[in-house]
DNA sequence: GCCGTTTTCGGCCCGACTGTTTTCAGTCG
């Protein structure tokens, strides 16, 4: 059974539980185990047997026979009980903007709502304004909210959020009075999704600020104003959040708006046991012996991000790790891995030219790509079975080599590999004569057809191509394309263990759209001590060369040290 | 329900914003 089913249960465990008006914590412990295990690395099923699932944080004994019965029969007692006393729909309810456990359980207990249709059908007759807690604004939000929601897709793919993210970003910064302006939430936290832009404004006047967040050209709707945040909603449905403050606290801030939340959770507990107290304006003193109000406790941090961790006792934490997946504990001991960084990267080994369906040429990319500080660029046009791509044969890729031969006897400043990525065919074959795959200098396989197979057949089609002896890395490892399309699946471990031997590299593509291996897959990988990783922007024109920070943003989200990536070594390729 | 260099019982992060309230509950970030 995949990850994801164990997660879906647990997770309408808890929204059931929640209309039943239950102990929060009871509901948070379900909502941890179940994002714990979202977060995963390895699948459940392994975990559980080798019967070790308690050991896992945020798992313990009840909560792993309930995943034991949902192994065995799809549910467990308590989800089937919690079924039966509930409607089908309920769940859905808390989707909407304003509904949470309360007013859900009050709907639902006062006026019998069960689902979306019920509750507009409800405000639309105007029996909802009156209920205790509910008047005319809220009736009338709700009647708006459930609209939106039947109107929106979920979170935003990260290729769609960054291009407003950059530019609401640039807007702010030129607010006058702005001193810093930064992306945090989980766009900074490089998720590949996103559920809102969040960004950290330093300024004394918040007004200008606000004023020029809410009065954009894009903006739809404002949806909050207050003193130190706003939140807007632009015309596509993604929303923004804006949080303006001082400049003296700028760390405390942007550490609490970058989260995670159960990162900042982690954290606040951390700081109260060593008397400590965390929140965005900084990190306090607790006063007073029983936990006292604490609210005049003396200040002790709260400039900069490094200030708020040292104040209880860690080192920095990049962003990328802070998931509460145990990057407090490895803080702690001092064991945080020294992440890849953008800067590391002297090489781009996955890119496409004219010859196949990029826009610029070989020398265009090579120029674009020494503005960029790179050393070392390899050409890898689409092999002929791609005909959508105009893809090479080995007539054309012969004279594709020989140009880049000239090109690069001119000793330019960045050197350009002869490489191709070639497409796994449904057999495993290479789609190219094995003694043009072995003339070239980097040779990226890469399935784009027959995308379908169950993963038996993809496991055996992937390891043929890995054995073939030609290949340098495997491109787009699972195929996915963010929010549009699942990757296809096969076995990891075999697959992964035969590209170590074959010495073959797994690539992190760096596209937004794919961000392929993703953060978990790269830590999987990362636990075979030979096997590389290669971080590359697939870029179909000199533009694209600027999606590299996608792809080592995801890179570290998996942990990933330099010393594991191919195109940030000086030597080669 | 989970968890333990202050606890195996009794805590579990903390503040901003809104709407409905007459002093604050609920929701969200
Ligand atoms: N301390 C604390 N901080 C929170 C809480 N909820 C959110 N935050 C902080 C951490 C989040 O990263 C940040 C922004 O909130 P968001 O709801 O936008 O979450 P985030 O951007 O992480 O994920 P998203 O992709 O937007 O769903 O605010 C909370 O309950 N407690
Ligand atoms: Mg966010
Ligand atoms: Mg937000
Ligand atoms: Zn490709």
């Amino acid at each position: 059974m995949e990850n994801g089913t164990y997660v879906a249960r647990l997770e309408e465990i808890a929204d059931l539980l929640q209309v039943t008006g239950a102990n929060p914590f009871r509901v948070r412990a379900f909502q941890k185990a179940a994002r714990v295990i979202d977060g995963m690395a390895e699948d459940l099923d392994t975990v559980l047997a080798e019967g070790e699932v308690t050991a896992v944080d945020g798992i313990g004994k009840s909560i792993a026979e309930d995943l034991r019965q949902i192994r065995e029969r799809g549910s467990c007692d308590l989800l089937d009980e919690l079924r039966a006393s509930l409607p089908d729909g309920i769940t859905d309810l808390l989707r909407v903007q304003g509904l949470g456990p309360k007013k859900v359980k009050a709907l639902y207990e006062e006026l019998g709502i069960g689902d979306l249709d019920a509750l507009e059908a409800r405000a639309s007759e105007g029996r909802i304004a009156g209920l205790k807690g509910f008047g005319a604004r809220t009736e009338e939000k709700i009647l708006k909210e459930v609209e939106r929601l039947r109107r929106t897709a979920g979170r935003t793919p990260l290729a769609e959020a960054w291009p407003h993210a950059e530019r609401l970003l640039g807007l702010l910064r030129e607010v006058s009075g702005v001193e810093r302006a930064e992306i945090a939430g989980s766009l900074r936290r490089g998720r590949e999704t996103v559920g809102d832009l969040d960004f950290v404004v330093a300024s004394r006047e918040p007004g200008p600020v606000m004023e020029a967040f809410a009065t954009d050209g894009d903006v739809e709707e404002v949806v909050a104003r207050g003193d130190t945040k706003t939140t807007i909603r632009l015309s596509g449905g993604l929303s923004a959040d804006v949080r303006v403050v001082p400049p003296e606290v700028f760390g405390a801030t942007l550490h609490h708006f970058t989260g995670s939340k159960e990162h900042n959770v982690a954290i606040r507990s951390r700081a109260l046991k060593r008397g400590l107290r965390v929140s965005e304006w900084g990190v306090f003193r607790r006063d007073g012996e029983d936990g006292g109000d604490a609210t005049d406790g003396e200040l002790v941090a709260c400039a900069t991000e490094e200030d708020i961790f040292a104040a209880v006792g860690l080192p920095f934490i990049p962003p990328e790790l802070r998931e509460d997946r145990g990057e407090i504990g490895a803080a702690e001991e001092d064991r945080l891995p020294e992440l890849v960084t953008l800067e590391d990267i002297v090489a781009d080994l996955h890119m496409h030219t004219t010859a196949s369906d990029g826009r610029h040429s070989v020398a265009r990319m090579a120029e674009a790509a020494r503005d960029r500080g790179l050393k070392r660029i390899a050409i890898t046009d689409h092999s002929r079975s791609l005909t959508v791509a105009n893809g090479l044969d080995a007539r054309r890729l012969r004279a594709q080599m020989e140009e880049i031969d000239a090109y690069n006897a001119g000793d330019p400043a960045v050197r350009v590999l002869k490489g191709l990525e070639v497409d796994i065919l449904e057999d495993g074959a290479l789609d190219m004569d094995d003694d043009v795959l072995a003339a070239l200098d980097w040779v990226v396989g890469s399935v784009h057809q027959w995308m379908g197979q169950d993963p038996q057949t993809m496991t055996e089609r992937l390891l043929r191509a890995i054995g073939s002896g030609f290949l340098h890395a495997l491109g787009h490892p699972t195929g996915r394309l963010v929010g549009r399309r699942d990757g296809f699946t096969f076995d990891v471990d075999a697959v992964f263990d035969a590209c170590a031997d074959a010495g073959v590299a797994l690539e992190v593509n760096a596209s937004p759209w794919r961000v392929d291996l993703d953060d978990r897959l790269i830590q999987r990988a990362l636990e075979r001590d030979r096997l590389m990783l290669t971080i590359n922007t697939d870029a179909h024109s000199t533009a694209e060369l600027g999606q590299m920070h996608f792809g080592v943003r995801m890179a570290r989200r998996g942990g990933c040290p330099r010393s594991r990536v191919v195109n940030a070594q000086d030597e080669s390729p």
